[in-house]
RNA sequence: CGGGGCGUGGCGCAGCCCGGUAGCGCACCUGCUUUGGGAGCAGGGAGUCGGAGGUUCAAAUCCUCUCGCCCCGACCA
């Protein structure tokens, strides 16, 4: 079933918010997908909720085709967890911590490597269960010192954290390239300009980690890149960097978003968490770990600020909150036995990706609305081509305008679109 | 935590210096006209001026404390 403009009743707004600097945070506000509650907590309306769920689909796809399962571990995790590998006082004012009825510690989970080590070590027992790939997309908890720019630094947010275990490192390390290559797919899909570069690890740990970054001037990340093979590095992680450590050519610096984040932690939780199994001498051998982030919720404002114009929003179709808007001009037209019918092929083509704005307002907010959303397609019945047994399509990024028979116009969306996302 | 800025209908703001019945634009509601790029006219609803305390005949306005938000920095996935 496709969706009408009038069940959702969040407004767009003529003017930007005063709280918001970045483009991808005013824009969000503006078009109605996030509302906030306190400094780095949103709400997110209908519009944004979709765009994070076809995130959120293609993560899950490429996961499942990496071989990893889903898991929901849970948010709310006893201090003692914490305490076994030290990270309930190395984590310091980051860890959101509270209470129960009883006085018991707890945390709000930043990230689970010690709730899913726990569990693993609970479950498997034997060389014969590994490896074990697990993932899980769920909403995080991180006090930060200062959040900010919207869903790019917020104190909750949505995270797809996997989780390695190995009988040794050759597998570890056999894991964390396809996770590699995984992210690498993740972010192509999703229409993205993302670039792996070498990171330091920080509190999570191990020492070997990439990062995926976003390049955006609005970036907080700096990343050096060579210009003449493929080396790249956060600046983190090599603060002294004036030439290319491989080839010796000159590097640039850039700002970046990061977006995903991949370790190699070998036996750095599993061994103080005592996380064992028995291999085929009867031995008992500590996991080989890794982990791999995305953040599913920082992705969104990374796309934005990657992909906008002075209208607003141009969303990568893969990703937008619906592939089409469709655009009755005028009081009747959505009634008209054409028109319903037209709406019904697009419904049979792509069913709740449909946005039929039906609105009974002027032409103009419509067509900015539908602009501001950034909508891949824009399908305007008007009575002038309607008259004709024509629509009109405009594809949002180009701004390029087509005439199409009302017949061929679901042949003629879904050509636009496999143009559009094929890799 | 240091520095700067800001809290007044849903959004953007004025009023504060110099105390005296809370205002503008947009949005919203009703009616009529309008309908291919944020319409026009008329009418209407909506704000304990972030909170507490104080000064005063009288506080959005002056004083004290406090909470929240934004930006820069330090810090950090």
């Amino acid at each position: 079933m496709f969706v009408r403009a009038r069940q959702d009743p969040v407004l767009t707004l003529h003017e930007e918010p005063a709280e918001a600097e970045v483009v991808s945070h005013r824009l969000m506000l503006r078009a109605g997908f996030i509302k906030k509650l306190a400094g780095g907590v949103y709400s997110f309306l209908p519009m944004g909720v979709r765009a994070l769920r076809k995130i959120e689909g293609i993560v899950r796809e490429e996961m499942s085709r990496a071989g990893a399962l889903e898991v929901l571990l849970p948010a709310l995790q006893p201090s003692d967890l914490w305490e076994r590998t030290g990270r309930w006082d190395k984590y310091g004012k980051e860890l959101f911590r509270l209470s129960d009825r009883h006085d018991r510690p707890f945390a709000l989970g930043p990230t689970h490597e010690e709730v899913v080590t726990d569990l693993i070590s609970q479950t498997v027992h034997s060389y014969r269960q590994l490896p074990v790939l697990i993932y899980q997309i769920q909403t995080k908890f991180r006090d930060e010192i200062r959040p900010r720019f919207g869903l790019l630094r917020g104190r909750e947010f949505v995270m797809k954290d996997a989780y390695s275990f190995s009988a040794d490192e050759d597998d570890a390390r056999r894991i964390y390239g396809i996770m590699q290559e995984s992210y690498a797919r993740i972010f192509r899909r999703i229409g993205l300009d993302s670039r792996m570069v070498e990171a330091d690890s920080g509190l999570i740990g191990g020492n070997l980690s990439h990062e995926f970054m976003i390049l955006a001037a609005s970036g907080e990340d700096t990343v050096l890149i060579c210009e003449k093979c493929s080396w790249a590095a956060n600046v983190e992680k090599e603060p002294d960097a004036l030439a290319c450590p491989k080839c010796g050519g000159p590097v640039s610096s850039k700002t970046a978003i990061e977006v995903g984040h991949v370790f190699y932690l070998g036996h750095k939780y599993s061994v103080p968490m005592e996380a064992a199994f028995l291999d085929k001498e009867g031995k008992e051998i500590p996991f080989y770990m890794g982990c791999y982030g995305i953040g599913v919720s920082r992705l969104l404002a990374a796309a934005l600020e990657q992909s906008h114009d002075e209208q607003g929003m141009v969303w990568p179709p893969a990703i937008a909150p619906f592939r089409v808007s469709v655009l009755t001009l005028g009081p009747g037209m959505a009634d008209r036995p054409e028109v319903q019918e037209a709406i019904r092929t697009l419904e049979d083509l792509w069913g709740e990706d449909v946005y039929i704005d039906d609105r009974d307002l002027r032409p103009g907010i419509k067509f900015q609305d539908a602009d501001l959303r950034g909508f891949p397609y824009q399908v305007i019945l008007g009575e002038r081509n309607v008259a004709q047994g024509q629509a009109e399509i405009k594809i949002r990024r180009s701004g390029e305008r087509l005439i199409v028979t009302l017949d061929s116009l679901a042949i003629a969306l879904s050509d636009l679109y496999e143009s559009d996302t094929q890799d």
